[in-house]
DNA sequence: TGGCATATTTAGAATAATTCCAATTAGGAC
DNA sequence: GTCCTAATTGGAATTATTCTAAATATGCCA
């Protein structure tokens, strides 16, 4: 194995040494950072191939590692659509995904001010929600 | 390989030969018929094991095949969950899934009467939704 | 600063749901 | 019955993801 070094020194500019309770290694700040950078929804492979721009040596268990990390420390979001890879976001303000059918590309949805989805729903009071996931496939009007 | 009957005659009591444009095969008829016994939302693995009681003879393969053609047919819902193997429903009503975290139960929910929800989103006016798949986690209230 | 315990990374093997494939079998029309 | 197409089948292939064991890095404390 070839010896490759691991960061050393803790903040190198961008991220202290640990966000919201996650050491930020080097690893994890270039996948973190790949996620801050585009939040198209990347799936694990796509951060993959990004990160390896920042950082050459990295492998696809250490990304694997790194997202389980953040989506634990709650700094990025797992979304999964139907039986597709699952993708990843750093938008942390609750928003629902739609994803458009004719472009393919997944845009974040925000709840209008004072929205209650529970209100809509035939759920039995005492109900103790934690945690909605909500998918839209369609299309956008045309132009623009 | 051993020679297995396929169903003969069409409508051996349950079901007209065709239903919703699809052709009712033995394998198929025995499918559906899980999913209409038991709405318990399995997944394909489970219907295997289940339609075997009624067909011994029925393979993995074919319970994916016809899963597809009445999912295709619209008699059948598959149902994602996270990275989760997919369940499959044949509760055709609009509704959302509720899944309990404690008893890990899935229970079909529906929309209130008149209930809207696209009034609560911020979607550009004029956007097409062909489909919606909201899943909740949470808690039921305790007793009940 | 050096040494140690622990956490992280890594390559590659393993897993599991699902799909694909090629061959057999069944169903319907004539 | 015969032929044509559709459906079924077992097993192999695929693919995203997880696991494993070894190497490496980090934090801590003397």
């Amino acid at each position: 194995m070839v010896s490759r070094d691991q960061g050393g020194e803790h903040t190198d500019g961008e991220f202290p040494a640990v966000v919201g309770g996650l050491r930020m290694t080097k690893q994890r700040r270039a996948v973190y950072q790949v996620l801050l950078d585009d939040r198209d929804h990347p799936t694990a492979n796509d951060v993959f191939r990004r990160a390896q721009d920042r950082m050459l040596s990295i492998s696809l268990a250490t990304v694997y590692n790194c997202l389980e990390a953040l989506v634990e420390h709650g700094l990025v979001n797992q979304v999964n659509f139907d039986r597709e890879p699952s993708r990843f976001c750093s938008n942390l303000k609750e928003h629902v995904h739609f994803h458009d059918e004719k472009t393919g590309v997944i845009h974040d949805i925000t709840f209008k001010p004072g929205a209650k989805l529970e209100d809509l729903l035939e759920l039995p009071k005492g109900t103790e929600v934690t945690e909605v996931e909500l998918t839209i496939r369609g299309m956008l009007p045309k132009q623009k």
